[in-house]
DNA sequence: TAGGCCATCTGGTCCT
DNA sequence: AGGACCAGATGGCCTA
């Protein structure tokens, strides 16, 4: 469509498409020009006609329109079309400002997420979140509770047991973490499977930042896109890491309630 | 060239 | 009545 020439080279879901010019590009088009052509004069005979009493789009409803000129329908329609596409700006806004925020590298030359991965995405990385933080709860208190218990009963601690604190967040949070890189639940029912022969990242600029982020190599962008979580294609080992895919460590209850909620309407 | 992703238009439905 | 929301259809762009 011609409205697409408006879109960036990295198609950016919000084009900065002005309303003021969208009469022109949307008079300019080819949609509207089949509709013009084809349907609305018949469509409005049978609105004049007052054939389907409740017509056709959500701001031409009553046979009162019947009143209205063509001139008058075609601004009706564009108001309609302003209003949506205000709405599916604004919709894309939202999710660039949730893409701001997701655990993966923005810039030139890094592909955008789609919607669905930026979806699917936010939702591993709550998940994660939860389950980082309930850890987290739960290891606070389990060193506080030791040192309470140790510390009546210590006298003096050698310096080499000074750092006595478990090597908590990575370890502990790689069971998550496979939360966000790849939960099942919403997204597929392929089991899972290990791999180790995917090539490591040889994309740079187009691999998956989200795995960097996470202080991972990144599998390649190609990969990312045809499988955003790599969900189907398996979960990569690393190299020295303990494995955090949900085969091995499934997600803690404390987030089962976040598994109920549902992608889908 | 097929498939994925996207913007836009459109008509229907629901809500205020 | 008017606007918001939704889903289907359509066509363009891009990539493998």
């Amino acid at each position: 469509m011609d409205s697409d020439a408006a879109s960036t080279c990295s198609r950016s879901s919000s084009p900065d498409l002005a309303v003021d010019s969208a009469a022109s590009v949307f008079f300019a088009n080819k949609m509207f020009q089949a509709y013009s052509g084809d349907r609305e004069l018949g469509h409005l005979r049978a609105e004049k006609n007052c054939d389907r009493p409740h017509s056709s789009a959500s701001g031409l409803k009553s046979c009162a329109e019947a009143d209205l000129s063509k001139d008058d329908l075609q601004d009706l329609r564009l108001k309609v079309n302003s209003r949506e596409r205000k709405r599916m700006h604004d919709l894309n806004q939202a999710m660039d400002g949730l893409r701001e925020v997701m655990p993966y590298a923005q810039g030139p030359s890094v592909r955008k997420l789609s919607k669905i991965s930026t979806l699917l995405l936010a939702r591993n990385y709550i998940l994660m979140l939860s389950s980082s933080l309930e850890e987290m709860k739960k290891l606070v208190s389990d060193v506080y509770g030791a040192s309470a218990q140790s510390h009546s009963a210590r006298r003096v601690l050698p310096p080499a047991s000074a750092a006595p604190v478990p090597q908590l967040p990575l370890l502990s949070l790689t069971p998550s973490l496979h939360s966000l890189v790849g939960s099942t639940s919403a997204v597929t029912v392929a089991p899972l499977r290990h791999t180790s022969t995917q090539p490591t990242v040889a994309h740079a600029p187009r691999s998956s930042p989200t795995a960097g982020y996470l202080g991972f190599p990144a599998p390649p962008l190609h990969t990312m896109m045809k499988d955003p979580l790599h969900l189907s294609s398996g979960y990569r080992h690393f190299p020295g890491m303990p494995c955090p895919c949900s085969l091995c460590q499934p997600l803690p209850a404390s987030t089962g309630c976040l598994h109920s909620l549902s992608m889908g309407k």
